[in-house]
DNA sequence: ACCTGAACACCGTTCAAGT
DNA sequence: ACCTGAACACCGTTCAAGT
């Protein structure tokens, strides 16, 4: 328990506004616009007093990424899966680009081996997540997972590469719901076994 | 024609020994040690030179990228289809693998059109050489290909994903292989129709 | 105790000066 | 004609100095 009350409430909300100052600049004016001075300014302070809450811009970028996978995670806590696992890649993809859009591209080896573990925390929750929601749409849907250690790494390597997609122009000649549904279908069927059950059969179409 | 015949040789040369120098750069202290400065020592010249044959940094990461897409492109023409759609992306992983590991996280969108032109050149043609690698693989394996203008990009968003986790450590805890080989397995099933002849059902197992 | 902002080392880039 | 390398503007980071 801190002696002054106030300071811990004001040093929560710093970090808070240099996470909001740095991820409206990434978004006006992408990794080129977030520098050390822009930030200060931006989060109206001095360049100095930045190093007071995290140790160097890496680690603002990595405290950033961390708050998207919190996001995310809370978010695939609460997406229903009912609708089967197409359905529930449809839901998270915004959140999923929005994520990478900012903080992608960012390198993976890092200097600081505790926010390193911080980061690691939260990324096998994430995936945790976007497990236990893609076996509850396969139930949903009647159909069974091809489970492997690879599995959750493989539909997540596939939201980055159809985000990255998106957020840069690579695909302008493309549109893009066209590649998003064909993402979402091709990662489906790369993920389960044909679904043999009566439930599936009536979801093909099939009204036999 | 050059009235001294020697100069665009040693011009040509030069581009080459940056280039190569960039790429050695890349390989042994990743983005961060690509410096104009010591890419200068290294390539054996004083750093305003290399403003001579680039126009400025990004353009030496383009034309580096631009080198392994022409070699990627390449190989892909050469690869034999004849055993199917999982044999051939086992064949170009170690390739995109190379591409992605030292260029990959390069940013899109450049001030420089001609540079962008050019890139969007080599990026299609080799789009193209895996589109008809892969048509020609599905109809060895006497599967049908689920065509889209979407196709080629998933594909190689899937490579890039799966680049992105063999070179950065995200997934020391799975065994590489088992990653490389659930996610060509399941890149294929995302794309493919299930086959139904003789030869697809000889290659899944069953004599009948 | 908290915060500032000048200073430092190093970066990408330019261009007057050499040979 | 070709090439050098000091100089410039700007970056991430530090720390003596203010209040």
């Amino acid at each position: 328990m801190p002696e002054h009350p106030g300071r811990w409430g004001d040093s929560e909300a710093r970090r808070r506004d240099i996470l909001a100052a740095a991820g409206a600049l990434l978004d006006e004016g992408g990794y080129g616009a977030l520098t050390m001075r822009a930030l200060a300014e931006r989060a109206g302070m001095s360049p100095g007093l930045i190093y007071e809450y995290f140790v160097d811009k890496e680690d603002v970028c990595a405290a950033l990424l961390q708050q998207h996978q919190v996001a995310l995670t809370r978010l695939m806590a609460s997406v229903a899966a009912d609708n089967g696992i197409r359905a529930v890649l449809q839901g998270i993809v915004p959140e999923t680009t929005l994520q990478w859009g900012r903080v992608g591209r960012l390198a993976a080896a890092s200097r600081n081996r505790a926010r390193d573990r911080d980061l690691a925390g939260t990324t096998s929750a994430q995936f945790a997540a976007l497990h236990r929601l893609l076996e509850d749409a396969a139930r949903a849907e009647n159909c069974g997972l091809r489970e492997s250690p690879a599995l959750v790494p493989f539909v997540w390597a596939g939201l980055m590469g159809l985000a990255d997609d998106l957020v840069n122009g690579r695909t302008a000649a493309i549109d893009r719901q066209t590649l998003i549904d064909y993402t979402i279908d091709a990662l489906a069927r790369g993920i389960t076994e044909p679904a043999t059950g009566p439930a599936a059969s009536r979801r093909r179409g099939r009204h036999d």
